[in-house]
DNA sequence: CAGATTCAATGATGAACCTCAATTCGAGGC
DNA sequence: GCCTCGAATTGAGGTTCATCATTGAATCTG
């Protein structure tokens, strides 16, 4: 029987009709912005999760926006010594610092299954002459992960083990939230605690050690790859974490 | 008697005449981009070490370019713990992502004296609208300050004390040599051990014994302010640290 | 030059975190 | 149902790093 499934074509979903656009996370486009969004895209793209995105040290790379699933940015020293820097959510611009700047200083690997759309390198000097406003709101994008980062560095220079934890937790929930990922206050949690501990600059075991602690003394629980957040006032004080603005932001 | 002194007007030298354009650290540009920043530049401001450039929660923030002296982005916690993001050195471009974003999720301090080329936030557009070659540029050098937190956030999550001293030496050692400070492998360090302590995730206490553990074991000498790296190589090797990217970037 | 102030150096002690090692748990595969 | 394999958990012991406290050096002030 032919499988006439209802995946979409070569370039997916039409970007006017995408439904990430539809969340209240994202601004509000003209139909002229996504129009030409939708002629830069030239390929929407499956990876199986653990799959490179962008390898280290990858020269012009291409520019993604994560349609689906998690990824993480990440940078190894020579010894296998790894930190992820951030991690990244449906919506996400992917590899823009690797797009603008000649090679990659970093890798991405998706964390899970992901979709991505695909923007060839190419087009970006296209869309700074042509689309002023597009290539603004990339900027702020790129301002906007370097926010994150930033906050990733105050956590792993200045907190605890509890309280990077704590931080990161409460981060992703905040942002799934906003993406209309949370329910009953859970989420999917897809981090192995490797992964927990490579982004908290913390050994594997301990970070074992303080998560299990933090699930004893209520925070949160954890099951079947879902973190249930029993108490997110407290982790975001524990954290000593301010609220994060949750005004639309840009999809392109 | 009257004060004729050689101090530059309002807003300084002619960005034509430049002299940090003039360095091979920089790209050229053309005579219209540069029209195009004098335009744009409405004031040269000097500023004492240790005053404020753009204050924590600061709204709509000016952009700059930092004309002389050294800077630092820092992030708080509420109790008072303060995690120094990046250093800023002359040629940098100073508050980009307090100037996208709506405020600046950081603060930002004059290190040593400084001078500064001011940018008014309302013209970024204008920039973004007429100059997209210098809308790209602006972009890229927001990548490559990401790219350098993305290091120091390796730095702070997987070196030890020693690793992170020497990774810090030797990569202000290469930027301050981009600019041509740097004669007999020596260069002005104004940073304090606090400060030091503040960039690195670590007590005071500990840099100050690290640190002249260094020194004693003949990685770098300081004196009046200079420090003096004694060898390059060993340094680079310990903190696992790769040549970095020595073309010119683009000055705004 | 005495007094105040800031920064750096260093010893003592304890807590946080790391490494090594062993064991348990859970998800396939057959 | 049993085996395998990777991921998570837990204990023991060692190292790194933080905290507290004291002193010395350098700079400024009146």
């Amino acid at each position: 029987m032919m499988n006439l499934n209802s995946r979409p074509g070569r370039i997916g979903t039409p970007c006017l009709a995408c439904p990430l656009r539809m969340k209240p996370a994202f601004e509000d486009k003209t139909d002229d912005e996504i129009r030409f969004i939708q002629a830069m895209k030239t390929d929407h793209r499956s990876l199986k999760a653990g799959s490179d995105i962008i390898s280290p040290d990858q020269e012009s790379a291409e520019l993604y926006t994560l349609f689906s699933g998690w990824a993480f940015r990440y940078k190894s020293l020579p010894d296998g010594r790894r930190q992820i820097l951030n991690f990244l959510l449906p919506g996400d611009i992917v590899g823009l610092q690797a797009s603008l700047l000649a090679a990659a200083q970093h890798g991405i690997e998706a964390l899970t299954d992901v979709e991505l759309c695909v923007f060839p390198r190419k087009r970006i000097w296209d869309l700074f002459v042509r689309m002023p406003n597009l290539a603004y709101e990339l900027a702020w994008l790129g301002s906007r992960e370097e926010s994150m980062i930033d906050d990733n560095l105050t956590s792993v220079g200045q907190r605890n083990a509890s309280e990077r934890i704590a931080a990161l937790v409460i981060t992703l929930y905040r942002r799934a939230d906003a993406l209309g990922l949370v329910s009953d206050s859970s989420f999917d949690f897809p981090l192995s605690q490797q992964q927990l501990a490579d982004a908290l600059g913390l050994s594997l075991v301990h970070t074992s050690k303080t998560w299990s602690k933090l699930r004893k003394a209520g925070l949160f629980t954890i099951s079947g790859g879902r973190l249930t957040l029993l108490n997110p006032r407290l982790t975001a004080r524990m954290a000593a974490v301010y609220e994060q603005s949750k005004a639309p932001r840009p999809l392109i």
